[in-house]
DNA sequence: TTGAAAGCGCTAACAT
DNA sequence: ATGTTAGCGCTTTCAA
């Protein structure tokens, strides 16, 4: 068994609030310090942060969770956020749900029994009803990717509308009028937005919306594939495709493949995320480019400012901060 | 504050040792089972796990040391491994160490001071000096994708050396002989596997190795593109090229695509994992594909059987599993 | 089967 | 600044 305070007590004689008060950062006597020291450098102690849970009520684990660990996006956030948080001491609990609510609840749950002291979702129910149940514990929930409404939890997210407003007007200028869409599930508030920004900007440069022109599909590669195929099959006349997921683009570049149509000749693409996905596509994909960093940076420092406060639920406002996207061109648009 | 088997215990006028053993699956009377569940609905009881961790010593907790979250063969692995452990009641704290040895050692600390039950780790430092401390606690360690010879760790991988082996016979039955390969780190036994693959192959078809024809790289998209460029550019007469891992691959992809060379006519490619990725390229390219599922598979039913024992350290013979890799065609070889 | 009591390793209140 | 002590919520003897 390893060493305990009480074994760094005797070898140095001194009591254990002395060496508690010494692991805390509290004052100890020079000489005290030293031995101190000494002793667990001998003994090989290392404090056991599961007994000092169980007196303070905290895990200085964060639980999250998460759609699909294997998504470019989540794997960039939650690899940053990790490097932040552990530099002070948190680690993550982390749970892939894959996409499914139900999963996402019971992970929740999971990590509820496990005493996390806050958490951080990627949500897949749009309503937020998997959060209820922990949001009572008072410790802090911060969403990325995804806002929901009136569940006043903090959350960090892009521009969603403005991002694909500006994909959809950097094809307006280059001609296109027949821009079809491959959308999110649609109960997803971020999905909603992305395609409310296609909307918007189609009616703001006079393309009438046309339903065919608009595919649903459920953010899985799968998905992108199909909804290329339909949005082809059903509007000969397309010249454009604007993709509102990463998983989603890199099924519309397979579909493009697999059907053998060209890129930009016969159909001009925009798809979301990954920028080195882009740069090895052929030719060189224009994305809109989530900034990553930015909502890792975010989400971790409103996690480690919320659990310096005793209790999240009766704090005044909730973060809903907004980070704007780049479009960054490659060789996919078609001047027309 | 949540209830505790104290509060069940007086609601239902039973002792704690009542309680606890229905909580472990003990006999309880049928009566009393009752009434204990009962107040458990009521009172929202949800067992502490710091608690019973202080007791029993364990935190069913699992640590995951890994080089990169962001790279799918990773993420692809840690996701079902996470699927199955939870199953059992275990949660994953994982620490992405970016390819750092230093990182890494300060991972497994951390985790040792969590006092995770278990490691699962994709070893960056090919000696496995950060392991000694772990494995002296006689926790299991199970590698992934990389083995360490004479830490007596159990390890999943793949058949490295077979599966590039197989890639150049293909190559040279489509008449290829001048084969350049971009491998990786050689401090890693997978990326010295992989190579030793490509010269046995070489060799035993006859190839005159040349150094030039080599490219060590360190498993980063960048040294991908770099890699390519360098090989390209020292040996014209080359007609194609394999690559050592995934996102060496990608730099590859877009190494042709910035060199504006193009697959298979300039050059002929083969790729390490992702088909999704190899999906979308143009022409398709063809990869090898590491048996992903079956990786996690083995590495959590190890985990989970050596947790059931107590001590893995004077347990008999390690497990070393190696599992077959499939190469999956595409169109991105010649045939000359 | 059940209850009483000790104790896991730590922190914190209080006393010195 | 340091020591003493109680107690966090659970499991686990040991008796009953």
């Amino acid at each position: 068994m390893a060493a305990t305070i009480k074994d760094i007590a005797q070898k140095t004689g001194l009591g254990l609030a002395t060496i508690s008060s010494y692991l805390n950062g509290g004052n100890v006597r020079e000489k005290n310090r030293v031995k101190i020291e000494e002793a667990i450098r001998e003994l090989h102690f290392e404090i056991n942060e599961t007994a000092r849970g169980l007196k303070t009520n905290t895990t200085r684990t964060i639980g999250v969770v998460i759609p699909e660990l294997n998504s470019v996006f989540c794997a960039k956030v939650i690899g940053r956020i990790e490097d932040t948080l552990r530099k002070h001491g948190y680690a993550l609990m982390i749970c892939d749900c894959r996409t499914d609510k139900v999963r996402e609840r019971e992970a929740v749950e999971f990590l509820m029994r496990k005493r996390v002291d806050g958490l951080i979702n990627m949500p897949v129910d749009g309503k937020g009803r998997h959060l209820e149940k922990f949001r009572r514990t008072g410790k802090p929930v911060v969403l990325i990717d995804r806002e929901i409404n009136g569940l006043g939890c903090d959350s960090v997210c892009a521009d969603n509308r403005e991002a694909m407003k500006e994909a959809v007007k950097l094809l307006v200028e280059n001609g296109h009028r027949g821009i079809g869409m491959v959308a999110g599930t649609q109960d997803v508030l971020t999905a909603q937005e992305r395609l409310m920004g296609y909307e918007e900007a189609c009616s703001e440069n006079g393309i009438p919306l046309r339903e065919s022109y608009i595919y649903s599909g459920d953010c899985t590669i799968e998905s992108g594939v199909l909804g290329l195929e339909t949005l082809v099959r059903n509007n000969p006349e397309m010249t454009a495709v604007v993709v509102g997921n990463y998983n989603m683009s890199v099924g519309v570049m397979i579909g493009m493949n697999e059907l053998g149509l060209s890129v930009p000749e016969e159909l001009s693409v925009i798809g979301f995320d990954n920028l080195q996905f882009a740069r090895a596509c052929r030719p060189r994909l224009t994305i809109l480019d989530q900034p990553t960093g930015e909502i890792a940076d975010h989400a971790a420092r409103i996690m480690l400012e919320r659990l310096g406060k005793t209790d999240c639920a009766v704090n005044a406002q909730p973060y809903k901060v907004r980070l704007k996207t780049a479009l960054i061109p490659g060789s996919s648009v078609k001047k027309l």
